[in-house]
DNA sequence: CGATCCTTTGATTGACATCAAGCCTTGTGG
DNA sequence: CCACAAGGCTTGATGTCAATCAAAGGATCG
């Protein structure tokens, strides 16, 4: 309640878009009110289970699948510190898709109300609420895209750069190097491939220079190259924030800039 | 120019979850005071064209795609009357896929800032906008888990009934039956497919009886079954509305801030 | 230090891609 | 109204990449 706002990685994810006024940093801040660990491999819901929160991450990474019927699953969203899951659900009673942890976790659940509270009393960060679905609606476009059209070599390069651009917006100083706490199997899982052919195009990658691999961790040796094979965009680092309400705050705070 | 309201098939899809104010209306009938005619198999813009506009649909159907590098394709949204195109593309200033019209349509552009006025005026209606791109965004998470996991026919047999239960929001009394104006080649770049395994799912469908084909239609003759076969979740014809800011709290809110 | 899970590697299989030919539909101009 | 061209659909033959199967090597953790 009364910690410093700069402890929310929420504020940290958000104010790198627009700046924040102390009104939002408030509102986000309720979204942060509670803490809850989650221990690694838990299942936190399942698709169908009645869902009313959301919540933001603080720490760890989580995955959200979908399971058919005879055991096949689909990884299809990936959650990291500072992202809000939840948020497709939001259309809906219940959970569209089941949640899981891969590490130990630190969640913020809050109320789907707070939604509304943002929604009547802040229009600029509703704007940017509705940037932050819009952008993760277009990661999805390009896993689609990748799960549909690409072999597998290719696929895993999308990944890979997809955590690489991910991960530092919210650690600038990470460089090309970072820590993978997913199983082939989950990787698999997430590009539509088998454990196998995961590990298959992970050694071919390896032999052939563009990464390397040591500890849980993944260093990307030549991005550029790989961002070209498979005409990668980061979807991450920057959006449009032009079209959004203005505030007065805001206009001081441009003109700072 | 000035045309009844219920002209609108944005209104009419919109009004299918909550009743709308007249304000509300007003805000809608705006994002269609413009009409554009498209003749079929047209590109509209490219993945990269820069973008200020929205559009909806009043009749006719388009797609969305992106390209690889080496020409393969994948359609990643479908668009149909009543629905919004570019809300994806919200949060960033260049189009991040292309679209085409599969159809001669009629469709409304309007700028991005017609955003603005509903999320500064009718929280409301915001809600339900937000309600609209989560909505979209499981949508293309069940392509996903379809595109990443299933056969060839359990992929078709997706489409058929994605498009089934989609239609009958807007065609109520549309029944079991509809007109598919999308090529093979189309088909199987929705699917990640190539024409001739669409060709062979169809077939197949088609000789065990749970479909049939004449003209440009497509008859789905055993829904059920086909629905368990891959347990496929209807995400069109209801969403929930229970969080959503009330009309009173609105006014009383806004007269505060 | 054994038990378990993950990763690697090779052999084999299988499903979809590719290639190719023929057919049917649609549209156009003579 | 017919001739013809172009595009879309179907079908079969062949090829290829990833799935499957299997076994062994490594890592991790009580």
């Amino acid at each position: 309640m009364s910690k410093p706002v700069s402890d929310s990685c929420l504020v940290a994810k958000l104010s790198h878009y627009i700046p924040l006024s102390d009104g939002d940093r408030r509102h986000l801040a309720r979204m942060e009110e509670t803490e809850v660990s989650v221990d690694p491999q838990k299942d936190l819901y399942e698709r169908g289970d009645p869902l009313s929160e959301l919540c933001v991450v603080k720490s760890g990474w989580l995955y959200s699948y979908l399971d058919l019927p005879d055991g096949r699953r689909q990884i299809v969203d990936i959650h990291h510190p500072g992202d809000m899951i939840g948020l497709a659900d939001i259309a809906y009673p219940a959970a569209t898709t089941s949640l899981r942890s891969c590490t130990s976790c630190v969640l913020c659940p809050f109320p789907r109300t707070a939604m509304e509270d943002v929604l009547t009393s802040s229009p600029r960060l509703a704007a940017l609420f509705f940037s932050i679905a819009a952008r993760s609606q277009t990661v999805l476009i390009d896993t689609l895209r990748a799960n549909g059209r690409m072999n597998a070599r290719e696929r895993l390069t999308f990944l890979l750069l997809s955590l690489l651009t991910r991960l530092r917006i919210t650690n600038p100083e990470m460089g090309d190097v970072f820590r993978l706490p997913l199983s082939q199997q989950e990787i698999g899982d997430f590009l539509g491939l088998t454990n196998v052919s995961v590990s298959k195009a992970f050694t071919g990658l390896e032999k052939e220079g563009h990464i390397r691999r040591f500890d849980r961790q993944v260093e990307v040796l030549s991005e550029r190259y790989l961002a070209d094979l498979i005409d990668f965009d980061d979807r991450h680092t920057s959006i449009d924030t032009n079209w959004y309400p203005s505030s007065e705050m805001d206009r001081l705070t441009f003109a700072r800039a």
